[in-house]
DNA sequence: AAGACATCCTGTGCGC
DNA sequence: TGCGCACAGGATGTCT
């Protein structure tokens, strides 16, 4: 599922692939995935042409000319790969947009969850999810003061504050579970009993395993891949995620696996124990 | 208001 | 071998 270090390295993929491009035609075939509607959609990016991409959080932000923006989230399993035209569709080929040189920038999702909507360029924060997304997670925009202060306000289960993409952007399953081995923190500690000097090391953990992930080019588990068709190399420095009764790297304790949030939640029980606090 | 739970989807993997 | 079903999960909508 991509998070941000894999949503990045599709934004890095994309904007050398197919920056400065122009859309002749686009092609639905599952109309739900666009949106505000087909006709709209399709009305808005024909003859438009690709400046920038951007990301904030897991979303990715197409601009193109004439003051006419993008907003893509891939969910699950989405995928943007170019092709040129006369390359036969694949089975879940949902939304390809083709342009003036022959190729095609196709959006493949086998569950069918992502979504892309058309807005003016300027409102593409007016756009649900991105309306009240938090701080995007650098030193530089998370600041302690903000998580300290927030964190203090949340008493639900850490590991479900984290995935809140309103609290902190772009941390999905896989790199909560990360960093709160990392930290040394149990997923269930609820958030407002968290220990000061214990969210200074989350913070920090934070930043550098998204940095080292987005080095990697991503996690590639089920089915990511970035725009070139390339697998991410992150999973093999994953150290509880998807481990399940492997030996903490650390102390040897197998790995458990709980429920947190409805999210499957892999954690090492002697590492990341719960810590009672009177608040 | 915050938290619990269902919903959207399809492929995978299990039990029998 | 093959059928049926539980399960995976990000964001959102509904309910309490």
């Amino acid at each position: 599922m991509p998070e941000l270090p894999e949503v990045e390295t599709v934004r890095r993929g994309l904007t050398a692939l197919v920056t400065g491009k122009k859309i002749k035609k686009i092609d639905v075939y599952y109309p739900k995935m666009v949106l505000p509607n087909e006709t709209e959609f399709v009305k808005q990016l024909t003859n438009r042409t690709i400046q920038e991409i951007e990301r904030r959080g897991k979303y990715l932000i197409f601009h193109f000319d004439q003051d006419v923006s993008m907003v893509s989230h891939l969910r699950m399993e989405g995928k943007y790969s170019v092709h040129s035209h006369e390359m036969p569709l694949n089975k879940h080929d949902h939304v390809v947009f083709e342009f003036t040189d022959g190729t095609e920038l196709r959006y493949n999702d086998t569950r069918k969850f992502g979504r892309m909507v058309v807005v003016p360029t300027g409102e593409e924060y007016s756009v649900a999810g991105l309306k009240t997304i938090g701080p995007e997670p650098t030193p530089a925009t998370l600041s302690l003061d903000y998580l300290t202060t927030t964190m203090k306000k949340h008493h639900k289960a850490i590991k479900s504050f984290l995935l809140d993409q309103n609290m902190i952007a772009g941390l999905g399953n896989i790199y909560c579970d990360e960093v709160l081995w990392l930290a040394k923190i149990h997923p269930l500690q609820p958030t407002n009993t968290v220990p000061v000097d214990k969210i200074a090391i989350l913070r920090q953990k934070i930043f550098d395993e998204l940095d080292l992930a987005i080095r990697a080019k991503g996690t590639t588990v089920f089915s990511y891949l970035d725009a070139s068709g390339h697998a991410g190399s992150f999973q093999n420095q994953l150290h509880v995620y998807q481990r399940t009764g492997q030996p903490c790297e650390r102390c040897g304790t197998p790995i458990e696996r709980i429920k947190v949030s409805q999210r499957g939640t892999h954690f090492c029980p002697f590492c990341q124990k719960l810590v009672e606090v009177d608040d």
